[in-house]
DNA sequence: AATATGGTTGCCATCTAGTGACAATGCTAG
DNA sequence: CTAGCATTGTCACTAGATGGCAACCATATT
């Protein structure tokens, strides 16, 4: 795919990725991070601070401007999550099969699913999407609010529904939690060893999620793209 | 500026702002929205691809990448939202003559300051950067857990301090509180007239700036940056 | 003060890379 | 089946992207 691309718009993207990686740098240190004359970069800066990507100070100096915060924001929204994460959660389900949801924050203190793959067992905890749950005394809650560190899982027993019992992780974009990954499982199924093993399998696919999400300079993104 | 403008990256930006706007066209639909012939639209949104900025799914459809997304958490980092807000912070601190502050999800039940603009009063508020406070009982607190409908403000009095009145609004970027803005005052300097007028033109200013965050297609950015 | 170094910006000759018309192939609707 | 549209690839053409260079500025050093 290499040969087909455009190596103007490719050298744009190299300079604006330098300049959201790398706040307050100059011309010249832009230049010199991607290898481009002053004269190039210059340019290129020019157009991308035109279409508001870019922003320069004062000082001269480039910082990311407000239609990459736009984007950025449009960019992770609910359905771009729910695509995003879809391929993880089927593969949860595949792993644990049990049902899997991903949720948001919704009004107040409540969290919503945007996205549901149910679980493959017979008997499964069954939802929709849309539904709103308490932010309080749920595991998708616990995680939505903060109370998970990043790369664990918390376990609530009988949250919101007796018979279930519900594991949730965070996942980030950068230092904020943008969604709860969660398994919801009948509590009979369950004893402490599964409870640990899907919790760690979790944990780990929304960490996986969420280093997807964060900011990551220097990465070749046509190798993560797989 | 138009004239020093790079026509190619122009495109690809066009390009890129369609898919993010826009979530699930076909080659032909972009090409359309951004008046290209079918080819080069196909070669630009190919080298999109390859950075990371869209993706394309299995149907042929074009919705943004990851690569945008990691740029757009960085852009909202904290430094990119005291870059931003520092302008609107000054004229509160002009029009008010009290101390403005930004804050921002901290650790678990935390607010934390990011950037603070002190009053021009001899008797002011004063705190620092990199101070926590609890999203529990102060107004700022309010403001970011999502108590605060856009657009509106919250007035907490005797939060973490005694002699202080707190007013708090949220500032979204689309539907996601990234953090508050906030007006702290000796309240010996309080009345309800005030109270309500402060409230108002911080709610307005922090509604222009969740405005700014929003997910806005079309808007000549070029027009905005003043 | 003079000199050296590095940064920013503009100019313009050069030529490479970006372009789009066209063709081939595939899909869908009538 | 035909017509229309979408996707993808090819290639001749030239426009636009490039970078060397100069002018100017700021700062540090001698």
């Amino acid at each position: 795919m290499g040969e087909t691309s455009t190596r103007t718009v490719d050298r744009a993207i190299d300079l604006l990725a330098v300049v959201c990686d790398t706040r307050g740098m100059t011309l010249a240190d832009c230049a010199r991070a991607t290898d481009l004359s002053a004269s190039t970069a210059l340019r290129l800066l020019r157009t991308l601070e035109a279409k508001g990507f870019v922003q320069k100070t004062e000082e001269g100096l480039y910082s990311p401007g407000r239609r990459i915060m736009q984007l950025g924001a449009a960019a992770l929204s609910e359905e771009s999550l729910i695509d995003y994460c879809k391929a993880d959660m089927e593969a949860l389900v595949s792993d644990t099969g049990e049902s899997t949801y991903l949720s948001v924050p919704g009004f107040r203190e409540t969290a919503i699913y945007i996205s549901i793959i149910e679980g493959t067992h017979s008997v499964r905890h069954t939802s929709w999407v849309g539904r709103t749950i308490p932010l309080a005394g749920t595991a998708a809650g616990e995680a939505l609010v903060g109370r998970v560190a990043p790369g664990a899982y918390v376990v609530v027993e009988k949250g919101v529904e007796a018979d279930v019992t519900a594991i949730a992780a965070p996942v980030l974009s950068g230092r904020r939690v943008v969604a709860a990954l969660s398994l919801v499982i009948p509590s009979y199924r369950l004893n402490e060893v599964l409870v640990a093993r899907y919790g760690e399998l979790l944990a780990a696919t929304a960490g996986s999620l969420s280093s997807g999400l964060s900011h990551e300079p220097g990465v070749p993104t046509a190798a993560l793209s797989s």
